[in-house]
DNA sequence: GATAAGGGTTCCAGTAATTGGAAGGTCAAG
DNA sequence: CTTGACCTTCCAATTACTGGAACCCTTATC
C-alpha cells in the first residue's frame, strides 16, 4: 500500500513517516514509479511506533524498543527496564509540573484579576531572592 | 556588573542571558570595552524570567508578562489572564502524563521481566487496533 | 615584556521530533 | 488533455536554549 493507506492504517502523519524512514526506523520497498510501497510488516512497525510515541517513548527508546521486538530471543527484563526508566522520567516530569501548578495556582488565588495594577503574581515573579 | 556577576544573582546561565538580549527581553548597556553591563533593573528582569520560566511560562508569555510588570497601569485580571491560561496548559499536560503513566505502569507490572522472550509490554505496542 | 588564567565577545551549528511549504512527477477519471 | 488527488524531494522553521570555535580584555606572576 501507498503512504496515504498506511498512514490511515497506523496513526501516523505521512510527513512522519517519511521522517521516519529518513532516521531508519522504517525501511519501506519502492514502486516503479518511486512511491513508496508499505507491506504488512511495515503495518506492525509504524503501528509500534506510533503507539510507543504516544505513551511519550523518545524515538531512541522507540529504537530500543523495536530492536527488541524483532530480536526472537530477548529477554523480557530488557524491555521491562526500559518501560521502568521511561516510567520513572514520567513521574518526575508529573511532580514537577504539579510543583508548578500548586505555585501558580496558589498565585492565581491571591491575585483580584480587576482593573487595579496591584498584582500578587508579578510581584513574586519579580522578588529578589535573598 | 558583568554578566558572570548577574548570572549569578538571577539563576540564569550567561549563555541564557545573551540569547534573551538578541530576542529582545532584556537590553543592557555595554561598557567601554564591549562588555555587558548590568543595572538593578536588569537584575529584577532577568530574576523575573528565570521565575517564570521555572513556572513553565513560555517565552512568548514571559514577554507579555514583562510587558504588563513594566505597565504600571496595568489590571491585574491581564495578568491573571496569562496565568490562568498557563494553568490550564499545565492541567492538560499532567493528565496527558497521568494517562501514560497508567497505561504504561499496568503494562510494566504485567511483564514477567525475566529472561523469556514473551512480554505484554511488547505485544501492547503492536498490536494493530480494529 | 611574555604569559597564563579567567573573565568577556561574536557567530555558527546542533538539539528533539516533527511540520510547512515549494516545486515538481504520477495516476485515474471525465 | 486537463483536473485533482496522490506522490516525490529538499529546504526551512519550530522551542529554548547549549556547545564550541576563534578571538579580545584584564590582572597577576615570572
Amino acid at each position: 500500500m501507498n503512504i496515504g493507506e498506511i498512514s490511515e492504517k497506523c496513526g501516523l502523519p505521512a510527513k512522519t513517516i517519511r521522517y521516519y524512514e529518513d532516521i531508519g526506523l522504517v525501511t519501506p520497498n519502492r514502486s516503479d514509479n518511486g512511491y513508496r510501497h508499505f507491506n504488512a510488516n511495515d503495518l506492525h512497525k509504524l503501528t509500534f511506533l506510533c503507539r510507543a510515541r504516544t505513551l511519550g517513548f523518545s524515538i531512541e527508546d522507540c529504537r530500543i524498543l523495536m530492536a527488541l521486538y524483532e530480536d526472537e530471543t530477548r529477554a523480557s527484563s530488557d524491555v521491562k527496564s526500559v518501560a521502568k526508566q521511561h516510567l520513572t522520567r514520567i513521574d518526575e516530569k508529573i511532580a514537577q509540573l504539579q510543583s508548578m501548578r500548586d505555585t501558580l495556582s496558589h498565585l492565581v488565588s491571591e491575585c483580584a484579576g480587576d482593573n487595579r495594577p496591584d498584582c500578587p503574581i508579578l510581584n513574586d515573579l519579580a522578588a529578589v531572592k535573598g
